[in-house]
RNA sequence: UGGGGUGUAGCCAAGCGGUAAGGCAGUGGGUUUUGAUCCCACCAUGCGCAGGUUCGAGUCCUGCCACCCCAGCCA
């Protein structure tokens, strides 16, 4: 795990504490919309808000931003939760929800109205579009912008009281329509949507927006550093209008940061939700996803998304960052704490002619430099598989592969000699068969063979049948979202095989461990009691195989 | 061609006027019964470009250029 982070964001923050701006100890919050599951750009978010709240002494909010209940559900409240607690962030009693502070809001929004800083505007919203000018152009004023205090005030409770239909009139801040800042030209504050809320049900039928609602929920909640993402760079002088506009005597920093960019991947909830719908991955937690259920599914740690992000850092600059270092991060933290287990994914049958004898059962350890995980027994006997992909008829200079009438190290066990390759019909290995050498084994190795290569291998006495699910990038492209989302998305992205694994790994139930030289590989949740399915978190580094 | 941002290596990213940190990737070597791990070494005379200020500029000034975001009654 890395050390001690420094970014624009904590220099800043150790700045308004060394300057006394913020009285007490500093206050951030998470705040999602309920609409869609997390993902790891989410994650950067989540650790970098719970991160220097750890850091310096603070405390989180998890904050719904709920104010459209025609996309928000309470499925997505549940997973979003378990997401955050799952990354390993406690936001004990501080879980809330905009929609906690509707009264509160619709007080203020009152009050904007007495002081004739909002209106009531009848305006269609193929009207206010219209009206509101282009980049280059200005708008125009609503024809409802003069009305009295009196009313906007009428209108507006009337708006509240459901007398009027979706769409017919909204409450708007009276700005400038002239301002180059577009969210500035006179923005939607509410508008009336007759929908049930999942919290509040129909106690409400208007909605306030989110420009207006989360700086709002920021200074209740006392927020001392509401950090938000570059988009909302243009929407600062709204969320400081509403606060300076307002009785209100807490008036939070936003900071913006740019988003988290993964190579091959989609962040976007749009995309993603027609993935889903599409069938073009199985769910939110498909393990191709990056989403945060989907790289649970996929067997990667939590640690390893959190020591990611801070490999990552903060800052304004957009970024792309290449999947080889969350590959490295998964690896690294896997390395020292995964069980190793030998697994054949694409078996290869290989009959020991010289081995008439029961099995003999060897002694490997779990882990070649952590003692504390164990050891456990292999057997080995006339029939074993070693991978189709070690063996090659031919050697090769550039290749560590059994050979016909070469030798080869089957790990933990004893070194073999190819001296025959049945084949079918079409010139394909189907058996091997090799003689051992008995006085190879391992650990009291007396033959003075030095084979150049080890395999992994398994024996039939020793071995259960399972299913690997083997996966690539689900996007054949760096930067995926164009026009064509089904030519961009790589057609062998999920791969499944039947092989062997080790009879220990399943019937010990281990959790994630390494198959060596396959990679790290975790029990998928479709695994039955009768067939097992293995996850590869990630293969081991090296290319060659 | 309005406004807001951002440009340091293949990808991230430090740097805050005193002579380009670190990580990932890559390359070379050592150890190794996993082509893993681990260890060592190498990897920007140059910081978008062009001028200027200064003894000295990635850092300051001026002018360009490129890229990203914004015209939801989404967040």
């Amino acid at each position: 795990m890395s050390s001690a982070v420094s970014d624009f964001i904590r220099n800043r923050i150790r700045d308004d504490i060394e300057n006394d701006v913020v009285d007490d100890s500093i206050v951030t919050r998470f705040p999602p919309e309920p609409n869609g599951y997390l993902h790891i750009g989410h994650a950067k978010s989540i650790c970098l808000n719970f991160g220097v709240a750890e850091e310096f002494g603070g405390k989180t909010y998890l904050r719904f931003d709920d104010t459209n209940p025609l996309k928000e559900s309470e499925e997505f409240v549940e997973s979003i939760q378990e997401d955050v607690r799952w990354l390993g962030f406690d936001w004990e009693d501080r879980l809330t929800f905009a929609s906690d502070y509707f009264d509160q809001l619709y007080g203020f929004a009152e009050q904007l109205i007495q002081e004739g800083r909002a209106f009531v505007c009848d305006l269609s919203a193929d009207e206010i579009r219209a009206t509101r000018g282009t980049l280059t152009e200005t708008g125009t004023n609503s024809p409802y912008r003069d009305r009295s205090v009196a009313e906007n005030l009428d209108l507006f409770r009337r708006m509240r009281a459901g007398e009027f239909p979706n769409g017919s009139r909204v409450l708007r801040a009276k700005i400038d329509m002239a301002s180059p800042n577009l969210n500035m030209r006179d923005p939607v504050l509410y508008r009336i949507l007759h929908a049930e809320h999942h919290r509040t049900g129909d106690s409400w039928c208007i909605y306030p927006m989110y420009d207006y609602t989360h700086c709002i929920c920021d200074a209740l909640e006392g927020i001392t550093h509401s950090l938000c993402t570059l988009e909302f760079e243009d929407h600062r002088p709204l969320y400081d209008w509403v606060l300076d506009n307002i009785s209100i005597n807490f008036h939070p920093p936003q900071i913006e940061f740019s988003r988290l960019g993964l190579e091959f991947n989609v962040m976007s909830k749009r995309i993603l939700t027609s993935l889903i719908k599409d069938g073009h991955v199985e769910g939110w937690d498909d393990p191709r996803l990056p989403t945060l259920s989907g790289l649970r599914r996929r067997g990667v740690p939590p640690e390893a998304i959190r020591d990611f992000c801070s490999r990552v850092g903060v800052t304004k600059q957009a970024n792309l960052v290449e999947t080889s270092l969350l590959d490295f991060c998964v690896r690294s933290t896997l390395e020292d704490t995964s069980p190793r287990a030998m697994a054949v994914i694409d078996p290869l049958p290989v009959e020991v002619i010289n081995f008439d004898d029961d099995d003999v059962m060897l002694e490997a350890p779990n882990h070649p430099k952590v003692p504390e995980l164990g050891h456990r027994q292999l057997s080995f006997g006339r029939n074993l598989f070693i991978e189709r992909s070690d063996f090659r008829e031919t050697a090769s200079k550039k290749q560590r592969k059994l050979t016909l009438n070469g030798l080869a190290r089957l790990r933990y066990g004893f070194i073999v000699e190819c001296v025959e390759v049945k084949k079918d019909a079409h010139g394909e290995p189907v058996e091997l068969k090799v003689r051992y050498v008995p006085e190879s084994r391992s650990g009291q190795d007396t033959s003075g063979l030095k084979p150049r290569s080890t395999l992994h291998w398994v024996s039939s006495a020793n071995a259960v049948s399972a299913k690997f699910r083997l996966f690539e990038n689900l996007f054949n492209v760096r930067e995926p979202g164009g026009d064509d989302l089904g030519e961009e998305l790589n057609p062998s992205s999920k791969i499944e095989q039947d092989g062997l694994v080790e009879r220990v790994v399943v019937e010990d139930e281990w959790d994630r461990c390494q198959f060596e030289r396959n990679g790290y590989f975790v029990k998928d949740s479709d695994s039955t009691s009768t067939a097992p399915v293995f996850n590869r978190i990630v293969s081991l580094s090296s290319g060659i195989r």
